[in-house]
DNA sequence: AACATAGCTGAACGATCGCTTGGAAACAAG
DNA sequence: CTTGTTTCCAAGCGATCGTTCAGCTATGTT
């Protein structure tokens, strides 16, 4: 019963996401918001709030679409390897991609809020609790198929990956020589290398 | 002739500086700035032209103290192995010192402003591209001296040494857990040590 | 057709933003 | 001391911030 809503939750969600990626959170003004999202002030405040809720709520979208497709073959149960180099190779060319100056929202938020936003204090710790986590989990299944060194330090290279990854993240952002972010993804690359056992226990390539 | 200023520049670029970097350039009003400068706006206005002049000063501030005691040792004309790795145990232990929360001052301006700011897309470039000068330079003194591997891919890893630079401190201002910038650090290490020819090339540690 | 309900609209709220200004105050030069 | 110059001070400028609301519109129900 009413008058039934003129927009979806998804779509203005998505056009707030991509607001808040290009250009941050407090650079983004309420009338900036609602006249991407095609929507007036009363639907916005209805719907979410408060400009801080929009925000939540595009971190959540990010999550449940960006970072799935980035991370989506890392989460598998039996991720392995050719996960690890999958995401690497990704984002070692991301530099290419247009669009790539907008980096990663949530690495956005953690430099801009996380000292004064309890929440996203709470959201960017998530995130790279989860990316040490697929890390640690994809590294640990090849140990587990005796695909790395006894020695390897699992742990440590899942926060090293992570860490490279935020690094790569502000390269992107800052828009500078792609070659620097391709090139921080090949040393990685080699490190990995480094503790795997045999340079042909890699299965064939998937297409 | 004229009333002095009651002021001195250093001093109150210095303040602001630490303001920025706590919060960042939106986050911070010049009311906040005026009242820690422990200065009127009259006085800002009249010293800085305006909220971006005094940011730039700030920057110039940042560059010219704080980053001159992070990289000074790295800026020197026969820098070579021993300031690489100084650096990175600094930034590595970086998590322990306290006010480790504020990152860097040019990175977190980097993902707030780099792509709305043409001057802090300047000053992230110019920062970048010194990291990555000190570090290649530093490898190529290494180089010269025989210390490190035919094949050692000196522009590559100075690339990526600034990335890892880069997520670190992200990951300081996301306040995670300082081992995640210890692993960090340990790895780019590892990954050093693996171009270095003889592991008793380097001579006595310094105190 | 009439009612109840919920969403849309445009205008505007108080607060704060970056910034300006007119007059008092503090110095140097004569 | 007077004059000229520069800075300090308090108040407040117009603009924009995040947010709200009374009145209208469109629907489901009866």
């Amino acid at each position: 019963m009413g008058r039934p809503k003129m927009y979806d939750r998804e779509g203005i969600t998505d056009r707030a996401m991509n607001l808040f990626w290009e250009r941050g959170y407090h650079a983004t003004s309420t009338r900036d918001l609602t006249e991407a999202m095609g929507v007036n002030p009363y639907s916005l405040y209805a719907e979410f709030g408060s400009k801080q809720g929009l925000y939540s709520a595009a971190v959540e979208r990010y999550e449940s679409t960006v970072m799935v497709g980035h991370f989506g073959g890392l989460e598998a149960e039996d991720a392995s390897l050719e996960e690890i180099r999958d995401v690497l190779d990704f984002f070692g060319e991301s530099g290419d991609r247009k669009g790539s100056y907008r980096g990663c929202l949530l690495c956005n938020a953690s430099t801009e809020l996380a000292p004064t936003l309890e929440t996203s204090r709470e959201s960017t710790a998530r995130y790279v609790e989860y990316l040490i986590t697929v890390f640690t989990n994809a590294l640990r299944n090849a140990a587990n198929q005796d695909r790395l060194v006894e020695a390897a330090p699992i742990d440590e290279l899942a926060a090293f990956f992570a860490t490279v990854l935020m690094g790569q993240f502000v390269m992107m952002r800052a828009q500078v020589d792609r070659a620097v972010v391709r090139s921080a993804a090949n040393q990685v690359v080699v490190r990995l290398n480094e503790v795997v056992l045999s340079p042909d226990s890699r299965p064939p390539q998937r297409a």
